[in-house]
DNA sequence: TTTTTGAATAACTCAGACATATTTAGCCCC
DNA sequence: GGGGCTAAATATGTCTGAGTTATTCAAAAA
């Protein structure tokens, strides 16, 4: 179903990718300027060409800004898009900050439940048919780990298609990416941390009744477990 | 406070954005295929670095696929980064969907109430004095329509400022710039659609008073009245 | 039918020159 | 001495033309 057929890695795009994930990762400030081009693309042994296209995507971004004369800099944080799945990709490379991990579990938890909720209310025959799926699946036995993730993840997409808004899928499933790099980075301490199933379960018995308050609060239950099994500092 | 100097139109941009607003208009639908770079460019009367500069961003944005030999074509419209704040904007300055349109207040209207019960249980002294000085300035008799708006603005982004959720400011103020397009657009056609502050007081007093619960629901009454003003079809 | 080989093609990369815009410093004038 | 105008310095922006690489598609071979 996804054609996932790898693209050659070509040399903007990587350069875009290196430096973006060194911007991202703090070890180049907002403020900091590059040096000239010339000066920059040599010093990396690519052509000025391929340095100043890399520089567009970050620039389309947010990340850093060009200026005649002034030359390029690092934007304020505030001015990144910081949910663009590149920069959410690399922010997750590195050891992203625990507060924004924070952050983006609160926004998760904001987003999937109301989407659950609207979910109920939405969904088709069909879509309901994809959810128990993606739900057995969770439950065999032989369960890879991986494909436990793939499962789950299937399940909440599952969920995203249901709710019906463009928009609210489009954030869902960056930052729900972002957050299975961030729980793939913690697994290697527990191995699996509990049976996730009965949560599950009572969303999709919520979705199934049309019951949007049951999806809503059985939803927001499930991502505090999971937020739980996480050893994260805990939060107002 | 915000410097904000413009910055000269450079060619890559202007293309970007003239090629951005005509796939998210639809007028270039998903799969198109653009002509070879040599064809392309020189139709638009710029250079190939030109051109692919500004392709370069468009790809960073979702919007574009190139692939050697095959071309550049317009990605699966599930592939856009909708939330990116070009990308909103670009879908503005058209005729947007209006289905896009109710997803975009459904998300407002998840996004925003939340972000007013975290400010409600986080705003420091300092924040609740800038929002403060915004429903003032609502307040104020010589509202110049345009004025009135950014005071608006501003009164939301300070509830997002104390909301202390990076992720969340992020996506908000995209939205909510999108969101006053809209208002702006639709505003022809009613000048002024009623008194708002009342609701404004009401969020403002529950954050004050640390009233998460009242924080949210009043946000939610405030974003449901301002959405009623605008004459969309309903949605279940 | 399946696999392999090869040619065609479009994006990709490079190099060098020129144009443009913005900053900065210098200068003049008040 | 301060404010505004002028001009040179400089980094990004743009253009051109050549060459490289990767991928597709079709033809040929197993």
């Amino acid at each position: 179903m996804d054609d996932a057929r790898s693209t050659s890695p070509r040399i903007h795009g990587t350069i875009a990718h290196d430096i973006g994930v060194e911007i991202v990762g703090g070890v180049r400030k907002p403020g900091d300027v590059f040096g000239g081009e010339i000066e920059a693309s040599e010093q990396l042994g690519i052509s000025r060409t391929a340095y100043r296209e890399a520089i567009r995507i970050l620039s389309a971004k947010g990340l850093v800004e060009s200026r005649p004369k002034a030359g390029t800099r690092v934007t304020a944080r505030h001015r990144w898009n910081l949910l663009d799945p590149d920069v959410l990709a690399w922010t997750f490379e590195g050891e992203p900050d625990p507060e924004f991990i924070l952050d983006l579990f609160e926004l998760r938890g904001v987003i999937e439940p109301a989407a659950a909720a609207f979910a109920a209310r939405r969904r088709t025959q069909a879509q309901l048919d994809d959810m128990k799926a993606a739900l057995d699946d969770m439950g065999r036995l032989g369960l890879a780990d991986s494909e436990g993730r793939a499962a789950d993840q299937r399940f909440h997409r599952a969920i995203l298609a249901a709710a019906g808004n463009e928009a609210l899928a489009a954030l869902a499933s960056s930052v729900g990416a972002a957050v299975s790099w961030t729980t793939k980075y913690k697994q290697r301490t527990r191995a699996l941390p509990r049976d996730p199933l009965p949560d599950h379960i009572l969303v999709h018995e919520a979705i199934v009744a049309r019951d949007d308050q049951a999806a809503h609060d059985a939803m927001a239950h499930l991502l505090h477990l999971a937020l739980a099994d996480m050893d994260l500092p805990a939060r107002t």
